[in-house]
DNA sequence: TGAATATGTTAGCAGTGTCAACATTAAAAA
DNA sequence: TTTTTAATGTTGACACTGCTAACATATTCA
């Protein structure tokens, strides 16, 4: 017998989110069918999410959360094999979890300052790179710094978006030259070694 | 009086889905405002487009055309200036039609190579910027040059992503220190200057 | 205990993508 | 030229969506 109240419906309607939406991706969610899934009437969400951007919100600050754990379990000696390594779980993180980065990232959720959990779960992540920096850099001039981050931070993001545009390559086209998914489908064969070489080349 | 045929509706609505998608996004394009905005029944678009994705892919096309058309423009003597400018036209075109932008690299079309004029159209920006590695590069290793222009494309389009989340933030946030978002915003002030830096570092 | 609040349900509105059935016209075939 | 066919337009409808209002039940706390 099930009661009338749930008794932490709001966790479990964000769990069961994330789930379908890495599942199925974001514009697939509809508040109805998460209801459905999460066995509670069609409304009964939005006791917990006013909109459904809200609920974007929700999944989003789960992902920066779940991004900067990934990245904050890298520890090495050295700087630069630290940044290797990070930025591997950077852009694995990005292709594995696809969907969710669209919602991290995209824009489904506009203005994060708007959202104060998600903006600061989303600052924690770029804290992460300040601090490697920080620590790292004989150059402690601060706006160099910050500029560093946001320089290896657009490759990875950048290199994220461009792999996600060549998985949907079929294969038939690897024998077609002079395609950037071709190109990029070279790459992608050898992951890891492609990122190696390409956060060392702006060490 | 108006006929009931059109003459030339596709096109027309091509243009102006255009026009919406640049103005409120393209999430809050529908066929049926489109159809609307357009002086066609709710149902017209559907004899051109057979899905919301085939309309989709339409839009995209044209920005890929409209973005091959505005980077191709640059001209310089070497390469360094070329790439620099280069750099500075994508990234401002992404910024600025970054609706657009969104279409072209984001997961509303999945698949290009099922849309082969949008695939075409993708190409064409690659092929312009392999072939400038091609003209200028010592190193004419065809494997390396497609690299480098990946490379670079990754960082163009991390750059647009990253300086599109920071332009939300409202201006009270500017004192704030160590955010992403402020250091971003810095950056922006000028932004021609940080390209340069930004592309010259990995020459 | 009782009142106020939080959290759940049901019913319904306006808007959406898409399809089927029908209307009109342009293009092709006779 | 006439007739048939195909292309392109409209109307109506279905299932789905985000969201709100009105109501039901449970929990908290004075």
């Amino acid at each position: 017998m099930k009661s009338y109240h749930h008794g932490n419906l709001k966790q479990e309607l964000i769990d069961c989110a994330c789930k379908m939406c890495e599942r199925d991706g974001y514009t697939k969610l509809s508040i109805r069918s998460l209801a459905k899934e999460s066995n509670v009437s069609q409304t009964a969400p939005y006791r917990h999410f006013k909109t459904k951007e809200d609920l974007y919100a929700e999944i989003a600050k789960e992902g920066f959360n779940k991004l900067y754990k990934t990245i904050s379990k890298v520890k090495s000696k050295n700087i630069e094999e630290n940044l290797i390594f990070l930025g591997e779980e950077y852009v694995a993180f990005g292709v594995k979890n696809a969907n969710t980065y669209d919602l991290m990232f995209g824009t489904a959720v506009t203005d994060f300052t708007k959202y104060p959990h998600l903006f600061q779960a989303a600052n924690q992540t770029y804290h992460h790179l300040l601090s490697l920096f920080t620590e790292y850099s004989s150059n402690k001039d601060s706006e160099f710094i910050s500029e560093t981050c946001i320089d290896l931070w657009a490759k990875m993001h950048g290199l994220v978006g461009l792999l996600r545009k060549l998985e949907v390559v079929p294969s038939k086209l690897l024998d077609m030259p002079d395609t950037p998914f071709m190109a990029l489908n070279s790459i992608n064969n050898d992951l890891n070694a492609y990122i190696k070489k390409f956060i060392r080349a702006t060490q």
